[in-house]
DNA sequence: GGACCATAGTCAAATTTCTGACTAATCTTA
DNA sequence: TAAGATTAGTCAGAAATTTGACTATGGTCC
């Protein structure tokens, strides 16, 4: 029940399709929810029946027309509601993870390439965020964006998807090399 | 389809319980894995009836009886290939955060509450990684225990958890700041 | 002495999410 | 000039996850 709210949130930024919010869901908003387009197009869906979005249509020439979503009054006061209402623990699911948990049983080499391209992975979303954080921000620097900026919603979230994604990399890297480094040396076993 | 990893690395520790895995499930293994319960029992009769692991009845005196669970060899090459396996993305999933893209158009004084529970929250969590870490390297120190333990796999997953907490914390308490010098001060809107 | 917490599970149903395919036009690249 | 990527969606079915129960017993708190 709350992919809905997720979506509320995204369309704050302004009209969005549904093809152009699966690609939102794709980069800045996946780093604290991820949807597949089928899913937003159903929830955009619903969210229509229950007015809490508004659709119009625009007819294109060179591509396929499209429907862009705002979100409206009765939107925005769900959007409200659900702000105040307690929020569930976070959780992160991560199939690598598991991978290191299990590391004393598994092939080590295999883990290690396997971190050291979540590590190059991690790396560029970096750049991605820092790019799209400029982009954001345009001439302020960052201090006076958080101050005085417009729309700071989503510019504290991508300083938020860069720790995690920072934070991932040293931390692939480092796992990698405490794995080679007793990849063929003595050890409790 | 990968569930079925997380308890299967979860077992590498040792026999554990269906209840006793959902306590680790809900603290070190939740970190990078959340699961109720109920998916866990389900998820074990799976598991056993593929053969991936073996359980034995563990008859009690004050206590319900309870069936003990251990990884079998089909179980450990199952997880082995597992390993090797493309890993998917991680993804974080957060109320919060979606709350906190929504900054400008709800009521601020409730996300910062919200935030600061929740770095509250993290601070705890980062105490109870840094006592399970203690606890599973013994007398050795850090870089020893890395270096020449049993068990690194949990130790290291639990690094990771405690960097995520602590960063989490952080993140919340700023947000918390900006958002408070925010209010109240004449913003672009 | 009653209420609640911990142990140790089980069951059914609703909801959400994922997998995989399919349409259809245009624009880009080799 | 053919192949592939991009825009803009839709549909059905399978799998995973969550919600909300419900059974028992023993110990602890007040």
């Amino acid at each position: 029940m709350a992919l809905r709210h997720a979506v509320l949130a995204a369309l704050l930024e302004g009209e969005h399709s549904g093809y152009q919010l699966a690609k939102s869901f794709d980069v800045g908003m996946a780093n604290f929810w991820h949807a597949l387009p089928q899913q937003l197009y159903a929830e955009l869906a619903k969210l229509e029946a229950d007015g809490l979005v508004a659709g119009r249509e625009v007819v294109q020439e060179a591509r396929p027309n499209k429907r862009l979503f705002t979100v409206t009054d009765a939107g925005l006061t769900e959007l409200r509601r659900f702000a105040c209402a307690p929020s569930k623990p976070s959780f992160i699911r991560d199939d690598l993870l598991v991978k290191v948990a299990a590391a004393d049983a598994v092939d080590p080499a295999e883990l290690i390439a396997q971190l050291e391209e979540r590590a190059a992975i991690a790396s560029g979303k970096v750049e991605l965020f820092d790019k799209l954080m400029h982009k954001m921000r345009g001439e302020l620097d960052e201090t006076e964006y958080l101050a005085r900026g417009a729309q700071v919603g989503p510019y504290l979230t991508c300083l938020r998807g860069r720790r995690f994604e920072s934070e991932n990399r040293e931390w692939c890297t480092e796992t990698a090399s405490v794995l080679r480094a007793r990849a063929g040396v003595d050890v409790q076993r």
